[in-house]
RNA sequence: GCGGUUGUGGCGGAAUGGUAGACGCGGGGGUCUCAAACACCCUUUCCUCACGGAGUGUCGGUUCGAGUCCGACCAGCCGCACCA
């Protein structure tokens, strides 16, 4: 008997799509479109078993909407700028224009066997000149539009290498080469205004009906907005020039139990002092080598420097507070200065009882006494409470009412003014590297800052750069920064600074409707196709690089490149899991420990017998060599198992874990269709009574396979596709029907494993491409059963089932339900409290 | 630290507030075979000979009925603005 083979069979379906054509997008304004799209990749060199799903996810989507009619674009392309690129040249010479070029055509030859339904001829990179010479013509649209703007911003600054590091690249407040303890140090930057929409891109949430409702919340949540009183204390021995300190409070109702102000290293204030104070300097400088990351100033101690300054109260002058310079205060949120009330913040708390400072409640729980705090008080704002030190509104009320009737209150004291304030700072761009789009602006003495004339456009990054020393290459180009000045014609100096690679990734949607326009979209083009009808992509990109997108589609609007209607340019986001292995350890004779890939552990040994240390399943990592390699899958079993598996078992949106013995599992499944399909195809059979039992099991299976492929429940349509065929298989129903049935099998499954679906289709009979077919609708007759099976509880717990007729009246089924033997035995004579039934159901006897 | 999220058999998971454990893996038993591999069939939450009882991270609540809703807690994971 012969057996499938998926090498030989998947590259030759592959070529037979090719040939055909099936896979190119077209612009066909008889027929609605459907845009899938999956987060493009960084091309790290080799595929991993995320890609793998992340874009099998895509390509059911897609090739179910084609069998559904509609034209869909489904591209593909690379992220292709960013560090790693630079850090290769680096570690091994050649240049990152190489290496980045090599990893992509190697990972494309890896993807192409997968057989996925992606239009190649739209593909490109960001690091195509063509792609970011557009970008850099719309920078200067945005420049035009007064989206862009330049300001000093901190960066982290390795003293040794004399380099900007990353967040990442600082590894306990040291960078991660030289190892010298990093300091922050002030450049001036590019910024992107996206704080000016902050507003406009949290209200536009609600719009997003299809995202995640968890990612609606985080973006929510970052953009933070808030209500709060703004006003300045009077200072008392301050620095000429501070008489007064503007601060920012949510809490502007907990202004009686102030005990302190404090302000971030970086104010004005602290600036001033830190010139003229050896002490604050040696502070300030303490805390400028926390690294700049939000996280790592909220992970370290918190710590204060009284500064002997004195701030009066602005109910009572003679009431003084202490100002502290302290390392938790951001200079980007509110006025860089807070006043600090213990009692209602955990983090002033721990720096009132640090610090000797006083805590005084402001309010206490409704109907509770004042008394002495363990930890701060902090309830929901929602909540009612008892004001004892209240000085607006009544006397209970909850905090939200409280902080109004504060703001109010102050307001018309002339004490300040309420003020809307964003969490959500400017987008910082500029990045001291080489391996990014460059930033299109001359600096010329006489003009200033002046964009770069757009028939000069793509400023191209040069070829001869050398990365043997730290920094940025295009700062000691010999030649590269001298230009034109296109206002003056003098000479000028081109801007070194690249952009975020968050820039480039902020507009390829857009960008793949027209890819190679002369211009960066084509409006016939994006008004066919915009917008991504289906959004597909990692979790970790749940804030930034989806919160730029929506910003750069308004940008993109305002600058006349998007139309209205891609304002919000993902209709559905989805966003998947990760794909997890188990970790293998043992441990050297220095006891340090020694990872091993999954291929060489067999029943938790390796080859020469060592046992090793099975740790639980995390995302799959290089550094723990808990990785598969697609290509050894795709290799030992086909393209089609691999689909098979990363689709099957875990939900979508949750983790998988990649397990041998399931992979092997969903070979054998296809192998077993195969052979079911091969036998069919041979059968002959008489129609038989069996045949309308198969008729429904197929009607079924098509209404529940579908419901599972369009509500992105995969692994519910696969155990519906296993179900399918464990009823095929062993129905006895003759040749014409088996054969109805398994086409249709054919073409449930082709979104998953579309050569194994091409095989069967093909072998019985289907008439051309299965990817062109028609996706089949169940008839509504079919699906209707005329009984109903009922469980009967009994005080809630089941105790026996009857069926009946599905129209049977509930008066009828009580009856049946009270003579049944379970329901007597224990109601032992009595009548029952109460009987619930729910039609079609349940029956709950309640005794 | 802050924000978000997840938690169900030996394992991955299924379950519009209505039969907990679909489907798959693994295990056990069997058929086929000289034997094995492959394949096929049966079985498999736990405790109990059985009757029956317990059971969805922990504790409490709402309900005729809770894995599902509410509150508190515990553990894991994701993000934190220069990783992509």
């Amino acid at each position: 008997m012969s057996r499938y083979d998926p090498a030989a069979t998947e590259s030759r379906w592959q070529a037979a799509w090719d040939a055909a054509g099936v896979f190119t997008a077209r612009h066909d304004p008889a027929r609605p479109k459907y845009y899938v799209l999956e987060m493009f990749p960084y091309p790290s060199g080799r595929i991993h078993m995320g890609h793998v799903r992340n874009y099998t996810m895509g390509d059911v989507v897609a090739r179910q909407k084609a069998a559904a009619g509609y034209s869909v674009l489904h591209p593909m392309g690379w992220d292709a700028f960013g560090m790693p690129a630079e850090n290769a040249a680096m570690e091994r010479g050649g240049h990152p224009k190489d290496w980045t070029y090599g990893n992509i055509a190697d990972m494309r030859a890896q993807m192409k066997p997968l057989g996925l339904s992606i239009d190649w001829s739209r593909e490109f990179a960001t690091c195509d000149p063509e792609y970011y010479g557009q970008q850099q013509a719309m920078f200067i649209d945005m420049m035009e539009a007064g989206l862009v703007y330049r300001k000093n911003a901190v960066v982290n600054w390795d003293p040794v290498d004399m380099t900007v590091l990353a967040n990442e690249q600082v590894i306990d407040g040291k960078g991660w080469r030289s190892g010298a303890p990093v300091v922050r140090r002030e450049l001036t930057q590019w910024f992107f205004r996206i704080s000016d929409y902050a507003g406009e891109l949290l209200e536009a949430l609600d719009t997003l009906k299809d995202w995640p409702e968890k990612v609606r919340l985080m973006q929510a949540n970052w953009i933070g907005k808030s209500r709060g009183l703004q006003f300045a204390f009077s200072t008392a021995g301050a620095p000429e020039g501070f008489d007064r300190l503007e601060v920012y409070t949510t809490r502007p109702d907990t202004l009686m139990g102030a005990s302190f102000a404090a302000i971030s290293p970086d104010h004005p204030l602290a600036r001033h002092l830190e010139r003229h104070d050896a002490e604050v300097a040696e502070f300030v400088a303490e805390c400028r080598r926390v690294g700049t990351s939000e996280e790592a100033l909220e992970k370290a101690e918190k710590k204060g420097f009284d500064t002997g300054i004195r701030v009066r109260h602005p109910f009572d002058t003679a009431w003084e507070l202490p100002v502290y310079i302290a390392n938790f205060i951001l200079m980007d949120y509110g006025t860089g200065a807070i006043f600090g009330c213990p009692a209602h913040d955990q983090r002033d708390f721990e720096f009132a009882t640090k610090y000797g400072l006083p805590i005084r409640p402001v309010f206490v729980p409704e109907g509770a006494e004042e008394t002495e705090l363990a930890e701060a008080f902090v309830p929901m704002k929602s909540e009612r409470v008892h004001y004892i030190r209240g000085f607006a509104g009544a006397e209970v009320q909850t905090g939200e009412e409280g902080v109004a009737a504060a703001i109010d209150f102050c307001e018309s004291q002339g004490v300040g003014r309420g003020v809307t304030n964003y969490r959500l700072r400017d987008w910082g761009i500029s990045r001291q590297r080489y391996w990014g789009c460059p930033i299109p602006v001359i600096h010329c003495e006489t003009c200033g800052v002046v964009p770069e004339a757009k028939e000069n456009l793509p400023v191209r990054l040069p070829d001869d750069v050398s990365f043997d020393v730290p920094g940025n290459p295009l700062d000691r180009h010999p030649t590269w920064r001298d230009c034109t000045c296109p206002k003056c014609g003098a000479k000028g100096r081109r801007e070194t600074d690249t952009m975020d690679t968050f820039v480039d990734s902020s507009w390829y949607y857009a960008r793949f409707t027209a890819p190679r326009a002369a211009t960066p979209t084509d409006a016939e083009e994006a008004d066919y196709w915009m917008n991504v009808d289906q959004y597909i992509g990692g979790i970790e990109h749940a804030i930034l690089h989806l919160l730029y997108s929506r910003f750069f589609a308004r940008a993109m609007q305002k600058t006349g490149h998007l139309p209205a209607k891609a304002i919000e340019p993902f209709n559905a986001l989805f966003t998947q899991g990760m794909v997890t292995h188990e970790i293998y350890l043992t441990r050297d004779a220095a006891g340090r420990p020694v990872y091993h890939l999954p291929e060489d552990v067999t029943d938790g040994k390796l080859a020469d017998g060592t046992p090793v240390k099975i740790i639980p399943s995390a995302k799959m990592s290089k550094s723990k060599k808990n990785v598969v390699d697609p290509m050894n899958i795709i290799r030992q079993f086909g393209a089609d198992t691999a689909r098979w598996f990363v689709m099957s078992d875990s939900p979508p949106e949750r983790d998988v874990e990649w397990t041998a013995s399931g992979a092997e599992a969903a070979s054998k499944h296809l192998h077993r269709v195969w052979r079911l399909a091969d036998e069919i195809s041979r059968a002959d059979g008489e129609a038989n009574a069996e045949d309308g039992a198969l008729d429904k099991a197929t009607a079924r299976a098509i209404a529940e396979v579908t419901q599972g492929v369009e509500g992105f429940a995969f692994n519910k349509a696969i155990a519906k596709l296993y179900e399918f065929t464990n009823t095929l298989s062993r129905s006895g129903a003759g040749a014409a029907a088996k054969k109805r049935a398994m086409r249709t099998m054919a073409q449930l499954m082709s979104p998953m494993v579309p050569h194994l679906a091409e095989e069967v289709w093909s072998m019985l009979g289907g008439e051309g491409l299965v990817a062109q077919a028609a996706w089949p609708k169940a008839d509504p007759a079919l699906l209707v059963d005329d009984t109903v099976t009922l469980p009967i509880q009994v005080n809630g717990k089941r105790r026996g089932e009857i069926t009946v007729p599905k129209e049977m009246a509930a008066s009828e089924v009580e009856k049946l339900v009270l003579a049944d033997e379970a329901v007597q035995r224990a109601l032992g004579g009595a009548a029952p409290k109460k009987l619930i039934v729910v039609p079609g159901r349940i029956v709950n006897v309640v005794i």
